[in-house]
DNA sequence: AATTAATTTCCGCTCTATGGAATTTTAGCT
DNA sequence: AGCTAAAATTCCATAGAGCGGAAATTAATT
């Protein structure tokens, strides 16, 4: 059902988590992707050793995300399809609890325990401060900007990344999500993915820009192309236009993936030698990493 | 009772929030400070619209700090007061969430759901955009370590700094906290604490550096000598040995204290006139911040 | 002022969450 | 290894916590 993810180093302390999502609901047409935490009657039958309310509770703070700063009551209770007086007691604890705040216009943002616990979770945390040495030296070989994916309730979100120094760059944001069926971390990721989660993901495809892979029979066959080649997927501009991006699978266990490590430039950086050289980089920091996230 | 935090600045978006803890225990003597969450019985007869398993949750989450990187099942049923089971049955949610990790020698920490959700909070929260450049001016005009802090828990804790560039520097962490009854910034928000919690924090004396202020008479004078000059303190090696530190006060109202800015340097490196100049570019930095903080 | 929408309070019922006790697993010793 | 103690986990009957509908209040809009 829901869209396994493949439990990255569980020695490296950090192990990714399922998560389920509602039927997405459009959401705005600006923003790239919104996905909807679902908390609502969607239970499940098994799900046992549920704490309900503390599973809405998360729910409701996972409402939040780098696009969407403050929600009223009205939007959060829509969002996970709960009663408004039940996502009003929720918020409220969350709220006197430092995991919210209200603003005088009674709309809610995430609070400053979450911005203390994130700097203590950053602090501990072995994928930040073991990866990112090897990402930084990658991006001053490359001289492009790294980004290191993982799979995470039918998206890839973005774990860690380092900018390129040169003026024109590809920027994203750590807890930025996007799309499994456009770019190459996604193909990456997918590659290793059973096959009930590639039909799911190929069934979401819709044309975001010039290079989408439209056709499913070609994203299968590509897709089967890139486990040949060990993982190595490139894209011309399937996401965004003008950008091509490669990535090498960071493995946990043999074909098991646990990140997609991507080097992305503006295509007009990159030509076919250029990209061989990346991926000779790319995989051997792949490999640095590996080793370093095992036991 | 518990520690009244003052609100900071409504309109930042930002509200600091209370946070009850139960008697301090002793705890490790190797930390500095190691509050206790409470979410255990204590249940202070009003309290209303609780749910408490999700404010159990929370404060679960909380027993997590910098120097906390990992609890076993044990550990945390006994900081919380709760029944093993239901503690496990908490951070079996958590952990599904990706709120908790479980090591597989079964010691919990923060998941990955709290490092992405703190880097959501991170880039919304106008403190740290709005506060930091001007703290970085300060750092720059000083030559010396700048430090944002906010009474919470009775506690001051750090939620923004910058680094001197000297190679010899004073060095603290986001999230960390101190007593409030040690160091310059300490005083300067006790200055305008109630006289309730001043002397809450004056029972909690105890030396733990040259400098502490042991004598309670003395302590109270000198809150008091503060408020007359605005609200700038120094320390001198009350905290740790050697270091000088000043601080001022932002307010959020008249007499109504946010934050604390402080300067912090080596105290060989501070002399009075310097301790003069440091003042002047705090309070003009803190005005420049109030500003700020104002809508 | 009138209307509508959003937020908040209230309350009785249901099923969730609870913690003690029992069981299994793990760790620590000899 | 075998044995013991401690920690982790499962189980279960029960209390009462949390739920959501509906009403009341407040805020926004015309």
């Amino acid at each position: 059902m829901a869209p396994t993810v493949p439990a990255a180093f569980p020695s490296v302390g950090k192990e990714l988590q399922w998560m389920k999502y509602s039927r997405g609901r459009a959401g705005h047409p600006g923003a790239t992707q919104a996905p909807v935490p679902s908390a609502g009657p969607t239970r499940n039958a098994m799900a046992e050793d549920s704490v309900r309310s503390v599973e809405r509770a998360l729910s409701l703070l996972r409402c939040f995300d780098l696009n969407t700063e403050a929600l009223t009551l009205t939007e959060l209770s829509e969002k996970l399809s709960l009663a408004p007086s039940t996502t009003l007691r929720l918020a409220t604890v969350l709220t006197a609890q430092g995991f919210l705040q209200r603003s005088k216009v009674k709309t809610y943002s995430l609070g400053n325990a979450v911005y203390l616990l994130g700097a203590v979770a950053k602090s501990h945390f072995k994928l930040h401060n073991t990866v990112l040495p090897h990402m930084l030296a990658l991006r001053d070989a490359c001289k492009e900007a790294v980004t290191l994916y993982a799979m995470e309730g039918g998206y890839r979100v973005v774990y860690e990344h380092v900018e390129s120094l040169r003026s024109m760059r590809c920027v994203v944001r750590v807890s930025d999500r996007f799309p499994l069926w456009a770019g190459a971390a996604g193909k990456c990721l997918l590659a290793y993915a059973d096959a009930e989660t590639v039909e799911e993901e190929i069934a979401k495809v819709r044309p975001i820009a010039p290079g989408t892979i439209l056709d499913p029979d070609r994203f299968r066959r590509e897709l089967a192309e890139i486990r040949r080649n060990g993982g190595r997927a490139v894209s011309h501009g399937e996401r965004e236009e003008g950008i091509t991006s490669t990535a090498v699978p960071i493995f946990c266990a043999p074909d098991k993936i646990a990140f997609a490590l991507t080097v992305s430039a503006p295509s007009s950086r990159v030509d076919s030698t250029g990209l061989r050289s990346i991926f000779e980089l790319s995989i051997q920091a792949s490999r640095d990493i590996e080793r370093l996230l095992r036991p």
